[in-house]
DNA sequence: ATCAAGGTTCATGAGGTCATGAACTAAATG
DNA sequence: CATTTAGTTCATGACCTCATGAACCTTGAT
């Protein structure tokens, strides 16, 4: 629930009903990647909108407070997907949403990669380290463990790739991840019936 | 962090140091994606054990509640990475993990595209219908809209032709992926230079 | 230098998620 | 049938994230 149950007021002002619906579908689905629903909420008026707007014109748009506004943009400008602008003429800073898709999408995966996926490569890395110092380990066990960190790292370049050439286009993108991942497929193994 | 700042106890105890990283790493990577971080956990001891467990001994590995890793057996059973079968002679449940990554994945982006991105997709649908019946929308705002709605199917078909494919192996799902994908080239938007 | 509008920071509170463990139910064993 | 073991449910509490709005800075115009 964004808004609390009695709420007196609409929370949106001057939205017209296809915004309101579209701002909260991008809002939803950027949640589920990790990020806040406002943030969500925010790009996609200004996509929509096309023009730049100041914060107190979004908050007036979304009925969000003035300090969260104040967050979410800064945010919002960390990674990328919304640009800062004086406005000739215009006292207050005006915000507009980048317009490419694909490079959003590039954004946003750029951010998870060196905050997770990274990370977590290390850290498998780090568990084949350990099992090889620990002789009580079966061969089964090396066995599992390497294919998790294959597996791994088939994604962590997976995505490499695909950011470096999504500076492109999107097709041209998909093809090189395509090329790229022939490692990625995964011998399962063998069928041994364990009694 | 992991562990509390003064645990008394390790939460471990027969895990080995490189199942604590490893779990670990998987738990964190599980979690990122909007499960649990303890179905990650638990999932992965299955994995690199190899062999079924019962409730009560995960409880011990994985220093987990017996409630909790009733719950989390549920749910992960539901989404199909874990399997619960008799064992001949032993009276409790046990149970063992999907060995197929692959088939894994697989799970996890089914159950998201029916829970988020077909909903998504439906919710952007509706905004299209609301915004054909509005005589105030401008032309661009109408091309902005839509341009969404088409990278929101091309990512569902993405992901559905993916999953169909991904039944076989990897390459090859990958390859379907590229062939599929070519709608999700996106041309950007010319450059109209908007005074 | 003064003032007002524009922006940011911070303490707070609401809301939600997850693990816990006790109470309960189900099932198998003797 | 009684007893023990396995498994589930539920109320609770710890924890975390987010939005709020007042207090506080900053900036630029006069």
């Amino acid at each position: 629930m964004t808004q609390p149950a009695g709420a007196p007021e609409p929370a949106t002002h001057n939205l017209r009903p296809w915004e309101v619906v579209a701002c909260d579908a991008v809002g939803t689905v950027i949640e589920f990647w990790g990020f806040k629903h406002n943030q969500g909420r925010v790009w996609a008026l200004l996509y929509l909108r096309g023009e730049p707007y100041t914060a107190a014109g979004i908050q007036r748009e979304l009925g969000l407070s003035k300090g969260g506004v104040s967050i979410l943009m800064r945010e919002l400008e960390q990674w990328g997907v919304v640009r800062r602008v004086r406005l000739p003429g215009r006292r207050a800073w005006h915000f507009e949403a980048e317009r490419d898709l694909m490079a959003m999408i590039r954004q946003v995966l750029q951010a998870r990669e060196s905050n997770l996926v990274s990370r977590v490569l290390a850290d498998l890395e780090r568990a084949e380290e350990l099992i090889r110092q620990d002789p009580t380990a079966t061969r089964e066990q090396r066995d599992r463990l390497s294919r998790m960190l294959r597996l791994a790292r088939a994604i962590d370049k997976a995505i490499a790739t695909f950011m470096e050439t999504a500076r492109l286009d999107a097709g041209r993108a998909v093809e090189a991840l395509r090329r790229g991942s022939r490692r990625l497929r995964d011998r399962r193994p063998r069928l041994r019936p364990r009694s």
